[in-house]
DNA sequence: ATTCAAATTGAAACCGGTTACATTTTGCCC
DNA sequence: GGGCAAAATGTAACCGGTTTCAATTTGAAT
């Protein structure tokens, strides 16, 4: 109702002009402790709520970053909450999008950004087709930073983690269980950098152990329950299935230790499954999964405070940053049969 | 770069007046063809992009919704898209908070929301102790839409489940396969409404089938995995432990089926568990999980629905949807040894 | 050709802050 | 008390659209 309050209101109320009330808000350092203390009296009786939009407007400034996600599952929820606790704090909101690996959508979502005169855009789970897009992007001056991706182009910002190393962590727990014939079921790789470092990471370690990479083991999927299970049902119809598979994320592990116990099998007493991410849900799983953790949460409040500090021109060079990861033990994974260990 | 661009700029470039070249963009047929097209070729050659914030700011009618959640899990990630889902396609954006249960947390976001002017706010998961709060948002003149919960106040608007039939038909099912001693595994139903519904339904499930409610088989948690596990422990060392439980959501259930294992006992043959949401890992655990569907897309898109047809004033009363519910039948739950069915 | 309403366009104020610049106050020193 | 720099405040333009109201153009009917 009393809505159409502004700082004019409050100017007059108290006999000063707007310019002062407003500094009370953005450098009340310039202002008198006694007009402060009269202004905030009158912001305090009026119910006026200082209006974030408008500023951003006329200063030209724009407090809100837009975040975009592939999929809002809990895994990119705790980089979400991650980047709120940094942005919450100090007056910035987020507008978020979910592009569920649709380009269109992604485009979309990203014109929207713009039109909002986001003051800079995370991005996560980036699908590489659209590089040029982000480039463009980059290059008319807006703060970008990827998220969860390592991009080859450094002029980017981004923050991940060293996927080929916990691909190659990963794989070779898999081959010091005894097991040879190793299974890998891997996100799009063509189009998710990510991704495709983890498989490189299971073909090194593969290839440093001796063992011949077989592409009939190497299962390309969308990072979803369904798909782990397609793909798992896939290798387990070949006719020499591997005894042990490699999940480039928990999601397609969960699918696919599913589609193991559908099939009356056990894991990991018939086939050995290790996952990808550590999941929120991993560690309550029958049997808890054995996975290469990241620290997503982590993820998210570096990437909101190096946009901030772009947007606010405090960072100049690009950023690139470089978690790692850690091999998580748990009950998936059992030693090959043949070879006890 | 060129971002300078405004249409002023357009405006000049085709020698009209920026009135003109608004209301190509706002509401073109006040403009004849051949303007709009003389407009949109300017703005196509020189890549300018409409300034929503501007927009916003100047017609005083926001086009960003705030969308508040308790986590950043999968089962609220499907209300987020669906909320997207409509707002996207109508030029709105929505700015989003995760409060994780906490006060402090919500009220922040809420404050942030006022200040950004946020066209209307869609709350999940409400915390009762708020709902003051809430009221005198509402009163403001500010459109609220609660999801997830159904409150008592007919003035608000809501969009949620009949969690209370839901509840019921969870426990009836349970009481069918010959239990009679039945735990309940429960969000905090004192400042949760939702939750304290399926809690009713529980209790008045048992009260039609003449079994006494035992109020050490309720055990009160936040929906967590970690909670779930502490909450079943508790079942599991009472001296006469229920030989089935309801858990309201499938988060405990996870939880709770996790703790079964880890005791070497076995879902369902040792106690039958049956969960709440479907979260979409439901149908992917081991025992796949019997639970109660809901459809939290659904009331996403019902939500962002109703919220932009009462910014835009098109919708006066309040609005109260009320979904249902279906059990959905997997390996979880056994029949009570004593009494095969 | 006139006439007049409808369609199109323009002029200018406005939204609610910020900010460059000017002006007034304050406080300190001699 | 005078002088002067620093601190505090005020003035007014501006951000990039929208919108009201007026002016102009168009087009159909007479």
């Amino acid at each position: 109702m009393a809505d159409d309050l502004s700082m004019k209101t409050i100017a007059k109320q108290v006999g000063l002009s707007p310019a002062t009330v407003s500094r009370v808000f953005h450098s009340p350092h310039l202002v008198s402790l006694k007009t402060r203390d009269k202004v905030m009296n009158a912001v305090r009786e009026s119910g006026y709520i200082y209006n974030a939009a408008a500023k951003d407007f006329s200063s030209k400034k724009s407090t809100v970053i837009g975040v975009l996600v592939p999929t809002a599952d809990a895994l990119f929820g705790n980089t979400l909450c991650g980047i709120q606790n940094v942005t919450m704090g100090i007056g910035y909101s987020t507008i978020q999008g979910v592009t569920n690996y649709d380009l269109e959508t992604e485009q979309k979502l990203l014109r929207q950004f713009q039109e909002r005169r986001v003051a800079g855009i995370i991005m996560t789970g980036l699908v590489t087709g659209q590089e040029k897009l982000i480039e463009s992007l980059a290059d008319s001056g807006l703060p970008i930073v990827i998220v969860w991706e390592k991009l080859t182009d450094s002029r980017f910002n981004f923050v991940g983690f060293d996927n080929k190393n916990g691909g190659k962590i990963a794989t070779e727990y898999l081959i010091s269980l005894g097991h040879r014939r190793i299974g890998m079921l891997v996100g799009p790789f063509t189009k998710v950098s990510r991704v495709k470092k983890r498989l490189d990471g299971y073909l090194e370690a593969l290839r440093e152990n001796n063992i011949e990479p077989d592409d009939s083991l190497i299962m390309e999927r969308l990072p979803r329950y369904i798909e782990g299970a397609e793909a798992m049902a896939g290798l387990l119809s070949l006719d020499n299935p591997p005894t042990a598979v490699f999940a480039a994320s928990d999601a397609l592990a969960v699918g696919a230790m599913h589609e193991v116990h559908q099939r009356g099998l056990r894991v990991p007493n018939d086939i050995s499954i290790i996952g990808f991410d550590d999941a929120d849900v991993a560690a309550f799983l029958n049997p808890p999964l054995t996975t290469i953790r990241v620290d997503a949460y982590k993820l998210g409040v570096i990437a909101a405070e190096t946009i901030v500090g772009l947007a606010k021109g405090e960072i100049l060079d690009p950023r690139h940053y470089t978690l790692g990861t850690d091999l998580i033990v748990r009950k998936s994974c059992a030693a090959y049969p043949g070879q006890p260990r």
